[in-house]
RNA sequence: GCCCAGGUGGCGGAAUUGGUAGACGCGUUGGUCUCAAACACCAAUGGGAAACCGUGCCGGUUCGAUCCCGGCCCUGGGUACCA
């Protein structure tokens, strides 16, 4: 009987879905798990085989645990707002709702080619009214609170409005814009300017982990820093929490390590540093205190509120020449060019250590945005101020004995102090702590904490996202009521920013609100007495993306994010499967929004993911031509890759793509070559045997000859025609070959290269696995067939637990030999392996199952307890080693304990003696292991 | 520069981490079946004629090291004037 895997999956998956096998209960008497695996954006190009990795892992997983008696949460949606679509829809005209809806028709299409068991009642797309309603909910409460320092958490701002009026007399006397402008320094979703990256190509500002070195992350367009009024999300406030909750969540050490990075946690010292002739000190941050002495200059960076104080008459040509050559580059400049630049100021600062005059000068080596956006510079011990006293011929006092600063600086924290007052003699690390404590008791500074972890920029000048539920009177941002939510996207003429150079929402005619009916109204309305304007930029991207997880529980619900209750009983997500590349945007946002819910105790945990597995990434692997280009070429004359090394070819060929479609094992599909493309259509080859065509064959009879093509590990892309789609693997061996040599490839947390070359083994396993369930007997299976099994259960329920999926298959494959070979006919063992299986290839277990007389889904069965009584074998042979050397084997029972053994391996010692010539010094046994003998 | 991960046959990778290195699969070679090819099946396959040598390189600990320690080299990823 054939192994039809087309009929077979095709059958599962209609019963499946017509018996809603995979629907999920938010009420069970069985323990929770909640499996999730990073939602995808839905892009124009479909699924390529790489995407599925992850979603195959988490889904053995959920079956597994589903087998194993748990109520398993494991749902699907999309996270469908975003720019591709949108720049679809500038350059065609197309509404990006559209195109988005068509991708997703399309992505779910093939998902379910696939044999997953997720529970499609739960599909949400963060597009969605009903889904970005709760996004628009959520900032209305991050509107609606601030973070209190004391405590760590947020509140409602009314809270603090009460301490205002209760303990600020001055609070009262300001007018409602006043207050309105005083509590937006604290909510933790604020308005303010602040300096932003513009990608004018875009349109729009990008947050920090949308930029990549100067350029944006999507497209690759340059990126400008620019001040604007933006919203911003103050995660900033959370750096402390982030940090310290990444102890109690098990991700794997480089996730949670790249996330310390990001946060960027460093204890220093704020001190104050007067200017010579003023009363106004300013402060700096730095991290070694200990270095005060040997201060030769202060640098200010461009932006910072200080430069307008200290700049002398002098000086100020100069200064303003400078901060505007600063302000003209863009950032992709300022990281290419790194030639120190600066200018003096014309004013000093006083050392409050040694009361020395220090020149300040400006320079671009300062960030505005860290610290205080001023540093105290110590050339001696710290390579950036050292280059730049270098450059302007500034003195440089070293601090530590033995430090040769003539030719670099000395920067690490060791040593003993010198030419340092009080310090001298102390080792750096007591100075730091000595330092510091001399600045708080003289009230010269204070002990800080710093933290590179900026706040969210939250607007984008774009279309398609999440509407603001936010209006504007007199100039202030005012919240709609939440029972007015959601507030639709509404829709516009043009999806381009209009000629004022408002963002795309400028071209809405009904989008103001009115405050008396609570509703939306047509702009020409607006009278800024009633009616009023509503806000013109829309969410980003990790928006909808943030609290995602949460709306899986109950995605049905209109009167909550999620129901206490419900939320009670999912708590979290168990195990979140996703790629890296999502460590420092999507991880921490969702870790911030989701504290701040916590905190507003909407939710019942402060971690969104309990345990997270980044899946590597699947690369491409192209295929090339070698097109002849040496003495002689007529362009189309291509050389096999085996030859391209001998010396008539070597350098005189370039490499072509190829499409990977049309290759097999490396051996290029001549034929199909040739109608690739029309510049192939006479190509002529050099092939693998040396042989050159004389005549161009393609008419006549199909060559026998080998063409080999070579190959590259790149970018699954288009460009490369190295992209595999795997509704094309499933045409030709089914999903559930897919589904095991996706696993089958490596390692799940490493990356690796997409190689079709090797799918015919696992397809071939398959079909030998298929024809064990033909005729099944009722008889009673035998020691060494049950030996098999267990051996089985064993493995793939160690592997499962520990996400070794990759070393299961051989495991199967190695039982399927076993079993075979005794003829194993047995309905016992064979239901049994259906079950395992069950996980890594649902159609085919289903059918087994069922072919075994079984009437409900497999997923209902129970998972195999592995008993080990099968497992013992009745001798165990030990080979023994002398010095590390395999001489002879010894037999005995595997029940034997480890001192009789080694009395029976004592027993040979006259054979040791003979064999080595030595006196037996020690015997080592490892019970089931090597006997190891050392001679004296 | 800094942080993280990783280097094992012709290839992807095993070795549940101190105990017979190279499981399993691909590829290759030989064979069976076939008029022939494809499919399928069987056998061999780290190197070396052998003694032996082999897990990026050098050294160390150990009876014994892919695994532990010290130093270096290479590859991939993240990050970058963070004071």
């Amino acid at each position: 009987m054939e192994y039809n895997f087309s009929d077979i999956e095709k059958k599962w998956q209609k019963a499946w879905e017509e018996a809603d096998a995979y629907k999920v209960s938010n009420k069970s008497d069985k323990p929770h798990y909640y499996v999730l695996d990073m939602f995808p954006y839905p892009s124009g190009a479909g699924l390529h085989v790489g995407h599925p990795l992850g979603y195959i892992a988490s889904d053995i997983y959920s079956r597994y645990k589903r087998l194993k008696g748990f109520n398993v949460l494991h749902p699907m949606g999309f996270d469908s707002y975003g720019l591709p679509a949108e720049q679809y829809a500038i350059q065609t005209g197309q509404h990006p709702e559209k195109t988005t809806f068509e991708n997703i028709d399309r992505y779910i299409s093939q998902l379910k080619k696939i044999g997953f068991c997720y529970d499609w009642n739960r599909e949400i797309r963060t597009c969605d009214p009903k889904y970005y309603h709760w996004t628009q909910w959520a900032f209305i409460q991050m509107f609606n609170s601030y973070f209190d320092a004391k405590t760590q958490k947020a509140q409602p701002i009314s809270q603090l409005v009460a301490e205002f009026e209760a303990n600020d007399p001055k609070w009262a006397t300001l007018s409602e814009k006043e207050k309105q402008e005083r509590l937006m320094n604290y909510r933790i979703a604020y308005l303010a300017d602040t300096k932003v990256n513009w990608c004018p190509k875009l349109g729009t500002v990008l947050a920090n982990d949308e930029v990549s070195e100067g350029l944006s992350v999507r497209g690759g367009y340059p990126v400008e820093q620019r001040v604007m009024r933006q919203w911003c999300l103050r995660v900033s406030a959370y750096a402390g929490r982030l940090l310290e909750g990444l102890d109690r969540i098990d991700w794997t050490d480089s996730l949670k390590e790249t996330q310390r990075n990001w946060i960027g946690r460093s204890e220093g010292a704020e001190m104050r540093f007067n200017v010579k002739g003023q009363d106004a000190p300013f402060t700096i941050f730095t991290t070694r205190a200990d270095t005060v002495y040997g201060v030769t200059f202060m640098v200010l960076a461009p932006e910072s509120e200080y430069v307008a104080r200290v700049v002398t008459p002098e000086q100020k040509a100069e200064v303003e020449a400078y901060l505007s050559r600063c302000k003209n580059r863009t950032e992709r400049e300022r990281i290419a060019d790194r030639k120190v630049t600066g200018v003096f100021t014309g004013s000093y600062a006083i050392n409050p250590l040694t009361q020395g005059e220090i020149p300040i000068y400006i320079s671009d080596y300062v960030l505005a945005g860290y610290g205080t956006g001023a540093i105290m510079a110590v050339p001696a011990h710290d390579s950036r101020d050292y280059a730049f006293a270098k450059h302007f011929n500034l003195p440089i006092i070293p601090l530590i004995e033995g430090a040769d600063v003539s030719e670099e600086s000395f920067d690490a924290k060791e040593g003993k102090m010198i030419n340092s007052g009080f310090l001298n003699g102390m080792e750096v690390k007591e100075a730091i702590q000595a330092m510091k404590e001399y600045i708080t008791n003289t009230g010269i500074g204070r002990v800080k904490v710093n933290y590179r972890l900026r706040d969210a920029i939250f607007s984008r000048q774009r279309y398609w996202g999440e509407p603001f539920p936010i209006y504007y009177k007199d100039g202030m941002p005012y919240t709609l009521p939440e029972e007015c939510l959601p507030l639709e996207l509404p829709e516009v003429s043009d999806f381009k920013p209009t000629e004022t150079g408002e963002p795309p929402l400028g071209h809405a005619a009904k989008w103001a609100w009115d405050e008396a009916n609570n509703k939306v109204v047509d702009k020409k309305l607006i009278d800024n007495k009633t009616v009023f304007p509503l806000e013109l930029c829309t969410m980003p991207g990790f928006a909808g993306s943030s609290a995602y997880y949460l709306r899986y529980m109950d995605p049905q619900n209109d009167k909550a994010l999620v129901d206490k209750d419900v939320n009670a009983y999912w708590h979290q997500v168990d195990l979140y499967l996703g790629g890296s590349e999502h460590a420092t945007g999507h991880l921490i946002y969702s870790r911030f929004w989701n504290k701040f819910l916590y905190d507003l105790g909407y939710i019942c945990e402060d971690e969104p993911f309990k345990k997270l597995i980044n899946q590597g990434m699947i690369q491409g692997r192209s295929n090339f031509v070698y097109r002849y280009i040496g003495e002689g070429a007529t362009g189309n004359l291509y050389v096999s890759a085996n030859l391209i090394e001998l010396p008539q070819y070597k350098d005189k060929v370039q490499p072509i793509h190829v499409n990977v479609n049309i290759v097999n094992n490396d051996i290029l599909d001549i034929t199909a070559f040739r109608s690739w493309m029309p510049e192939f259509k006479n190509a002529q080859f050099v092939y693998a045997d040396g042989t050159v065509d004389e005549d161009n064959p393609y008419i006549g009879a199909p060559c026998e000859k080998q063409y080999m093509c070579g190959w590259a590990v790149e970018k699954m892309s288009k460009s490369m025609f190295n992209v595999v789609n795997p509704d094309d693997v499933i045409a030709k061996f089914g999903a559930d070959t897919l589904r095991l040599y996706e696993m089958f490839l490596g390692p799940l947390e490493m990356s690796k290269p997409w190689d079709t070359n090797g799918i015919d083994g696992v397809h071939r396993f398959l079909k030998r696995l298929w024809n064990m369930y033909e005729n099944i007997s009722n008889e009673e299976p035998t020691k060494e067939e049950l030996r098999s099994l267990h051996k089985l259960i064993k493995k793939i329920t160690w592997d499962i637990e520990n996400f070794s999926y990759n070393t299961s298959i051989p495991a199967f494959m190695i039982a399927q030999n076993e079993l075979s070979s005794l003829k194993c006919d047995k309905r016992a063992v064979l239901e049994q392996i259906a079950v395992l299986l069950a996980p890594y290839a649902p159609h085919i277990a289903e059918e087994a199952w069922h072919r075994c007389g079984n009437e409900t889904f497999v997923i209902d069965a129970a998972w195999p307890e592995c008993n080990e009584a099968y497992l013992v074998e009745d001798t165990q042979k030990y080979p023994v080693q002398f010095n590390g050397k395999v001489r002879f084997t010894l037999e005995c029972a595997k029940d034997m304990p480890k001192e009789e053994v080694e009395k029976l391996v004592l027993a040979h010692e006259d054979t040791a003696k003979y064999l080595a010539g030595n006196a037996v010094k020690k015997v080592i046994v490892v019970p089931g292991k090597i006997v190891n003998i050392v001679m004296g």
